[in-house]
DNA sequence: GAGTGGTCTAGACCACAGA
DNA sequence: CTGTGGTCTAGACCACTCG
């Protein structure tokens, strides 16, 4: 009754080889990878089984795959730490809040923090963002969507998008605070504009989960559709526990690690 | 310039159709999917195609498969909500701390909590684990590791495993707190004794990723070795700032919502 | 033993990028 | 046009469960 050694497939197996390969750096972030049809000559193995040891490292997040051009090594191969509970913290708010936070974050890897994408329109909201502004079905209020990509300092061609941000404004705060449609929000950013016109934010709530991609998500990330992403969805709430903003933060989900820390009132004892 | 309309392939369409009976309730938690060479016939698909749609299906958490017996829906369809900041309130924590938090959770879903499997021994902490203790490399210390479960009410046979949870207190801990080491740790749980034995726990900081199982977390939950999992790194600090606990959550990544909130102090405006 | 899921092979066909 | 990844087929072989 010795412990179960079960060996592992090809795919298993050829994959940690070149995942050793990747992590100990012989094979650069960015560059080109064998094409399926060399990788199964190399191992003498089917056209099947070499698409599935792509397959599993993309999974992993260390690999991605363009149609018609090839398998590159991923650029961003650890995982980026975003300290939830710190980057809404007043004093990183006025040198810029949470957009500063996530350009800390990309530098901290040593990547070259790329100017987001940012769309700024009315839209229909997600179901679930509607629901909690008790907005009619169909209607339309602010969207701020923000992709977010990083780069290797020395290569303007290679570039990975890490995070699709998408951020929801009711329609009477809108109103109140038209400069949340502006392109700059200024000196700390959206929820300081807020707080001036009377939205103030004193508590804030992240919910987390894996889940599968919409199509356009899967397009804006660069991944197949069948890959799941990591959902953060953002609240913040005012002191009378009115929701005054969504975020929702959609990763690849290999690619993260999110922090929180918090007190906790301990009882009489010691 | 219409928007792209591609049409999903032969997985992804009969799977859907699956995914749809599952979640209108069509199919019954827990019951029996027809085998792969019957969905072969069902649909006039190759052998590998009835698998990937049943290998798509488990991706989501929807369905799970045993070699040797057949394919079968999951138990927990929905997402497992667990309120983080919540759980470790003082208040909760005399009835019982995360522990009864995690029983509330699945009664909140209409699961019965099947006793977990509970494991107290002297082991080798991860080296992550030891590193933060400031450990030798291969020496022991206390481990209590507990494997979740949740049942149907009506059913005994059904069992899905939800979480596997495993702590790791520092050697001196231990020592000062004897009782870290019993099954029954008492009203409040292991904080409470550690907080009477001078080792109170005011803040705590959880890390969260998506990563590979290991081959015993993967066997320990029931899922395929390739299949990534949410991994949660809880760490129990003291007013000092040492870390004395350390217990590390593994879940299967789809099953589960994780909720953080939050105060934050708001500049001088408004 | 028969029936199940799991892995792999060999090869066809398609969509897409780029010269 | 050629070469790339992406999907699907048809079938072999293995490992496991259960009667």
């Amino acid at each position: 009754m010795a412990t179960k050694q079960k060996e592992p497939g090809k795919v298993e197996r050829i994959a940690s080889e070149i995942r050793d390969k990747i992590e100990r750096g012989a094979l650069a972030p960015g560059s080109r990878l064998p094409g399926v049809p060399q990788l199964q000559k190399e191992h003498g193995v089917a056209y099947q089984t070499a698409r599935d040891i792509y397959g599993l490292l993309e999974d992993e997040g260390l690999v991605f795959s363009r149609r018609g051009k090839g398998t590159y090594v991923s650029l961003v191969i650890g995982k980026i730490v975003s300290d939830r509970t710190q980057r809404y913290l007043p004093t990183l708010r006025e040198a810029g809040g949470a957009v500063g936070a996530f350009e800390a974050e990309m530098r901290s890897m040593g990547f070259e923090n790329k100017d987001p994408v940012v769309t700024i329109a009315k839209d229909v909201p997600p179901k679930k963002v509607a629901e909690i502004y008790e907005m009619h079905h169909r209607a339309k209020t602010l969207k701020r969507e923000r992709i977010m990509r990083v780069g290797l300092p020395d290569n303007d061609e290679a570039l990975e998008v890490v995070q699709v941000a998408t951020s929801w404004f009711p329609p009477d705060v809108v109103d109140a605070c038209p400069v949340l449609a502006e392109n700059n929000t200024g000196t700390g950013g959206s929820k300081s504009r807020m707080a001036e016109a009377g939205f103030r934010q004193v508590r804030l709530r992240e919910e987390i989960e894996v889940r599968s991609p919409t199509p356009e998500e899967a397009d804006a990330l660069g991944i197949p559709a069948e890959r799941a992403v990591l959902e953060i969805t953002h609240k913040g709430l005012t002191a009378e526990g009115r929701v005054v903003e969504i975020c929702l933060h959609v990763l690849p989900r290999s690619k993260w690690r999110l922090a929180y820390e918090w007190v906790i009132d301990t009882p009489g004892t010691g």
